[in-house]
DNA sequence: CAAAAGTTTGAACGAACGTTCAAGTATTTT
DNA sequence: AAAATACTTGAACGTTCGTTCAAACTTTTG
């Protein structure tokens, strides 16, 4: 029943580009698009479909026939790019494990991790989508929706699996426990901002991405990283 | 006008107790106690006044006498328990701090941090309430309602103070960011534990407040530790 | 005991909600 | 050109929403 409404559509390759652009798919992305904004400032709850019809400029019934419900348009916002993302953030973690040099660098995987996300933030549309992802992923119903464990558990297992592999000494409950505290840490800087923002003002640069990446690669590296191979920081001591 | 629905009480001291149990104070709390685990499930906007009433055996009107508005429901239900929960921070807070050996232990600040939070989970209600109130802090909008820079911020200052002053050689950024690391990674673990569990499964015993406050504690601790006070481990080198 | 204040109740208000439908236009296929 | 498919539209469906009101009941006050 959810299928029905898009069909795969059957058509000569060479006139799909115009047909797809004339067609209805330019309101569907407008459609998504705010979607997208809307949700991720207000929750899924928080909006109406009336809302994001509204001001998608189009018919209020036009989003239910391209996303069936407003649980499916939901979905939809953030199946979007979530493939993207993934793959850079695959791509990223190949290189880091792949390298000549044999082992693997603990920096190199969070930074894998974290860079993606953060680097999004400043592409058109993305601050928004990386606000409604991290919305949802830390959203205590989120297991009933079951979107995040469908889109991001996969790769979640890749990386602690790749973190073991670059502490291989490392006792393996507390790398767990690392990953899920960096996946906090991100979480934070990315849906809430604004307060880390209010209570370190001057101190916490959260809108640069080179500087928040830099400082929670660092941070948790150094809290995972033997002792010995710490560089002792430029601080007066 | 929101203090109209609720003006102090003149009554002597003396029948005070049996007026407050056998009066309104008792389905009032019921409302709130519906309300904070409704809240905590679905979100302000995810939950109707009716549903909250029907499963507080009380009738719609009422919760808006009590509450003024859904909102107001909102407030009261994060209010309700948040002065003893950061009076027990500040004890352990300052203990930390005024202790008779000069110097403060940034394990101890951590802990004080993180264990009135964890261990609320296992106290009747306690559960539901670090619930809601950590998808209160990490909601994008929380600023519009400003609960949150009211009941926490200010003792967050004092904790970030009292992490300097632990580390007085520490770069002052560093330890401000490890402030909002640490808090993303507590909320993640209050507010989507499931995750947790789902992705690290054993290995990873979320529900166990020992274990967790001296995992987050520990970890966070060697990431700021100077190198020299770290123990050497057997890694590779 | 009366007056006053505080609490409880059921019913109703208008507004907004998600979804559906039938009738339209545009595009693609045969 | 005709048929079929895809897209668009305005209107309406029934339901639920937050809030309000007036009339009860209960408790405290004088």
């Amino acid at each position: 029943m959810a299928t029905a409404a898009k069909p795969a559509r059957k058509m000569s390759a060479a006139v799909a580009a115009r047909a797809v652009n004339q067609g209805g798919e330019r309101t569907r992305e407008r459609i998504l698009d705010v979607a997208e904004q809307l949700f991720s400032e207000h929750g899924l709850d928080g909006v109406s479909m009336r809302q994001i019809a509204a001001r998608a400029c189009a018919p209020l019934a036009l989003a239910n026939y391209h996303f069936t419900s407003k649980e499916g348009l939901y979905r939809a916002a953030l199946q979007r790019r979530i493939d993207a993302v993934s793959a850079e953030r695959r791509a990223a973690l190949s290189k880091a494990c792949d390298a000549r040099r044999g082992p693997v660098s603990i920096e190199a995987v969070f930074e894998a991790l974290a860079r993606p996300w953060v680097e999004l933030r400043s592409r058109p549309g993305g601050l928004a989508y990386t606000r409604l992802l991290a919305r949802e992923a830390g959203d205590p119903a989120e297991g009933r929706r079951g979107i995040i464990k469908e889109l991001l558990d996969p790769i979640a297992r890749e990386f602690i699996v790749a973190m073991e592999k670059a502490l291989p000494h490392a006792p393996r409950t507390r790398v767990n426990w690392a990953y899920h505290f960096f996946i906090g840490a991100l979480l934070l800087i990315l849906s809430n901002p604004d307060r880390v923002a209010r209570l370190s003002a001057a101190r916490c640069d959260v809108a640069n991405d080179r500087a928040v990446i830099r400082e929670i690669v660092a941070f948790f590296s150094a809290a995972l990283m033997p002792a010995v191979a710490k560089t002792p920081s430029r601080s007066k001591a």
